[in-house]
DNA sequence: GCCAACGTTGGC
DNA sequence: GCCAACGTTGGC
């Protein structure tokens, strides 16, 4: 089993939705990144615990966690004109993009912030402490998440 | 709203 | 294959 963490903005998904539907699977489609549609495709696994992070918005940081229902599909949303994540370039036969599915584990008491992540030394390799990072879907080590969560 | 950093595109 | 221009991310 591995662990991750994946960004999200709480406006368009946030824990909270999660939490709102508690046995349903969310599906995690938009990514339009290489490097995190790879880690998708090849690494995330049924089983899998998720970190969801909120970014862009008032409260930055961890709020919750997620676990994977679903490993590697082609992402709906590449094939719909109607979408912000329509891409011309995929095709059915030849998709490009890769969604998850996610379901709700917990909601945390209490968000660890970006803040408090940032200023504990045991987090300085996670890649989203990393000047310049910009990964939405990064991997997670087994000691980081335990000590992450202890935060 | 600003802007640094990064990723992608496309001309050459 | 280089690289300038542009677009996006995401914290502040």
């Amino acid at each position: 089993m591995n662990y991750w963490l994946f960004k999200t903005e709480p406006a368009e998904c946030s824990i909270d939705d999660f939490a709102a539907a508690p046995t349903q699977a969310i599906v995690w489609e938009g990514v339009r990144n290489y490097q995190a549609r790879n880690f998708l495709r090849d690494d995330v696994a049924l089983g899998d615990q998720v970190l969801i992070y909120h970014s862009s918005c008032k409260q930055i940081g961890v709020a919750g966690i997620a676990e994977v229902v679903r490993a590697a599909y082609p992402d709906p949303s590449q094939f719909n004109p109607q979408s912000p994540y329509f891409d011309a370039k995929a095709s059915r036969e030849q998709p490009r993009w890769i969604a998850v599915d996610l379901r709700f584990v917990k909601k945390l008491p209490l968000l660890i912030t970006l803040d408090k992540i940032k200023s504990a030394a045991k987090m300085a390799e996670l890649p989203l402490v990393q000047k310049g990072s910009r990964l939405s879907v990064m991997p997670v080590t087994a000691q980081q998440w335990q000590d992450l969560l202890n935060l």
